[in-house]
DNA sequence: TTAGGGTTACAG
DNA sequence: CTGTAACCCTAA
């Protein structure tokens, strides 16, 4: 058969490090199962990723992190010692010049208490706040997420407190009426506004925001459609016609492609660059990555 | 199934 | 020819 040399796409590279920032380097067979990843890497073994990340972490080894392996010396935030994974986020923090990746099997974060508590949160930003955004994003549910499963996945992930219920409830309540999260027959999702950062190279876009947006890919401001009113209308789809629903999800998936192309290229751009340019690279992978998982969720959502 | 050593294909 | 990436073999 076609026995030519099956090259690596940067989808499936972006794949892969997902898949290990989620399940952790040597489960590749558990990468595989995960039903966000197995439709990139469905022509992909197991060991095809086991010698695929051997390749990509002997190129850091030999090339880069051979000298100053301070690499990753940003994103410092003197921030709990929890390590967010919304995406391939933790292989970017982690893993640039190590040559011991991440051993997290399960990405369990012990959070402290203190940390959830919200009794003086800021007004803006709370620990919990993200970890529910975070929740409710990774859930990817194309009409938004129930109260119940955003808990379940925030309880899978973290070890909230016991009262951690009704915290959430209160919280949700909170970020509705706030305008950050869209609460849509008993559904919440993210708020099709954020504020954009403009006028910055993409590589430095990426490695800003850690913890706001993960998926603001800039510049969407220059276009006419900002990602913003795709969402706005995927709202609008749970009220409408099959058929309005159909148009509208071909529109934002069209939305999606370019900013997949933008995402592509700037982890092209980033791949020139050394070092954190890395970890801009992977972001933007993982960016495309989710943004192609939420395009078949999307169209799922109006068969 | 995985880790690691080895081999083949391809690019420079 | 040399280095790299994809692929293969096998012990554990």
């Amino acid at each position: 058969m076609g026995a030519l040399k099956q090259r690596w796409t940067s989808e499936e590279e972006a794949a892969l490090r997902a898949g290990v920032a989620r399940h952790g380097v040597g489960n590749w067979r558990m990468i595989l199962n995960d039903p966000e990843l197995s439709s990139t890497l469905r022509y992909r073994s197991n060991v095809d990723l086991k010698d695929k990340w051997r390749n990509m972490n002997v190129i850091v080894t030999s090339s880069s992190a051979r000298d100053r392996g301070r690499t990753s010396t940003r994103r410092t935030r003197a921030a709990p010692k929890n390590n967010d994974h919304s995406l391939a986020l933790s292989t970017v923090t982690s893993d640039v010049d190590d040559e011991i990746v991440d051993v997290n099997p399960i990405p369990i974060a012990s959070v402290p208490v203190e940390a959830w508590n919200t009794s003086k949160s800021k007004k803006s930003h709370s620990r919990l706040d993200n970890i529910i955004m975070e929740a409710i994003k990774n859930l990817n549910e194309p009409t938004g997420s129930h109260r119940t499963t955003i808990a379940n996945y925030i309880e899978e992930q973290y070890w909230p407190p016991s009262d951690f219920d009704h915290l959430l409830s209160a919280k949700l309540k909170d970020l509705a009426t706030s305008g950050k999260l869209l609460k849509v027959n008993r559904k919440y999702r993210i708020a099709p506004s954020s504020p954009r950062i403009e006028g910055r190279s993409p590589k430095m876009m990426l490695l800003e925001d850690v913890q706001g947006e993960p998926l603001k890919l800039g510049s969407d401001a220059s276009r006419t459609l900002t990602r913003s009113q795709v969402d706005a209308e995927l709202v609008r789809m749970a009220t409408m016609t099959a058929e309005a629903a159909a148009a509208a999800a071909a529109h934002a998936v069209a939305e999606a492609e370019a900013i997949m192309a933008e995402a592509e290229a700037a982890a092209r751009e980033a791949e020139a660059a050394e070092g954190e340019a890395r970890a801009a690279q992977a972001f933007a992978e993982a960016a495309v990555l989710t943004l192609k998982n939420r395009n078949s969720a999307k169209l799922m959502a109006q068969a």
